[in-house]
DNA sequence: CGATCGCTTGAGCTATCTCAACCGGCGTGG
DNA sequence: CCACGCCGGTTGAGATAGCTCAAGCGATCG
């Protein structure tokens, strides 16, 4: 007996199309279950063909390809209401991998059901495009990031939409978020070497503009962090349906 | 009059369904017409809303942003197959620009339709979804690249991709094919220097590896070429469905 | 208590950038 | 038909952001 959540995101993004009493029973089809995983839980592995897809209930993640030197590179950070495994449903295996940050709780489909989604569901396959289009939208953005900016400017640049990102999620408790990763890891993301990446963030927090220590971002001073981040005003964060 | 086009990807992708003659009715409507445009054009604005989506049939074209700062991103080249502006068709607006590079053949859909190829169509709607997936690996396999590679090796990397991507098209004649673009163009998708990436290119040529000069692109030898891109043939390039 | 992990800091090195000049080809206008 | 200007490519020289190597430190864990 799976009930369908209430915070999938196939079901939180059609805002213009809420759901018919028969499109909830297809959704409780759709879904098999929920799960819970441990911080470090591999849940896509590059290569793999995952029989199964996932929404992200709870908890933190990264998404991130190894390269044949055994370097990593970072692709984004996942939280709450990301969906994973698109292209695991799509194509023939996944070319990232995903783990878990922190503990998470998921949401599962299962990968057959997709096509009677396309088939059924019309409404939500477009959501599921849609999200494929966000997707492709961020990874443009990051490109434009590691191929013209400086390491102060990435790392300013990261925090401004982490913070955003958090905003929208609601993690943000006055000037503070959680963010329990290494510096390694945003070193991975952002294409910095991890040195480098220490001397930047010291640099950050003692002119007063961002500090995360112990797993916490706090922004003190978020203007100029943006200004940092050669950001204005007029490149807000996609975080809900545009269309 | 419009006949549905053979070459368009839409047509092409879903090699284990072909259509019905119902589906080619649909089509014809879903198309609405060939389009022609001089090198140059822009195609898709960063921030506009077109009406139209396309299918390149022919030309060649560069997928970029535009930074704040002026500098340019270049995302990806743009070749026959690929479909052009799946974001403007399920988003409210382009995140990038496209522009023809050579004179362009596209054929060309509505907007405004899209919906009902979703609705209506869902084998067309899962092919749609599985390109945004697929352009998804791309920038990632690209965001690898400027994270982690030296100059020398995104430009050799560049060059192979390039290289797998012409030969599936056909438009490798013996060790060559036509790359009409200008040194600042792969400078500007590679995250180099205008200078640097001319002295690669110099060395490259002078070590006999790959030369690029007049537009033409002479791969001389292709598996030092992919040492130097740290590619080994177990990276085989996606150009065919996986599913 | 030793080992491991993440963070920090110093020092020297170099890949890559910026600035700047020059060159040849081509299109345009006089 | 010539001259000029522009564009893309080429090359040299000096500056530097960011890298690598290496060492040390505190916390956590078995």
């Amino acid at each position: 007996m799976v009930t369908p959540c209430r915070d999938c995101p196939l079901r939180k993004l059609s805002l213009f199309a809420p759901m018919s009493d028969r499109e909830v029973d297809f959704m409780q089809d759709f879904k098999t279950g929920e799960l819970k995983v441990d911080p470090g839980t591999t849940l896509m592995l590059e290569g793999s063909n995952s029989p199964q897809l996932y929404t992200v209930l709870d908890g933190m993640g990264l998404r991130y390809k190894t390269l044949l030197s055994g370097k990593r590179q970072v692709l984004n950070i996942v939280l709450p209401g990301d969906f994973v495994g698109l292209q695991a449903g799509v194509m023939k295996e996944m070319q990232h991998s995903v783990e878990a940050t922190t503990a998470m709780t998921l949401c599962v489909f299962d990968r057959k059901s997709l096509w009677a989604l396309f088939r059924d569901q019309p409404e939500r396959a477009y959501d599921l495009t849609w999200i494929a289009a966000i997707e492709e939208h961020f990874l443009g953005e990051t490109l434009a990031l590691l191929g013209h900016m400086s390491g102060i400017e990435r790392i300013a640049r990261a925090f401004v939409r982490l913070h955003d990102r958090g905003v929208a999620l609601g993690l943000v408790a006055g000037a503070d978020m959680p963010l329990p990763y290494r510096q390694q890891d945003l070193a991975d993301a952002l294409g910095l070497s991890l040195v480098h990446t220490n001397k930047t963030l010291k640099h950050l927090r003692e002119t007063g503009v961002v500090s995360w220590v112990h797993g916490t971002l706090r922004v003190l001073d978020y203007d100029r962090l943006c200004e940092i981040a050669a950001l204005d005003e007029a490149s807000p964060l996609v975080t809900r349906p545009l269309i």
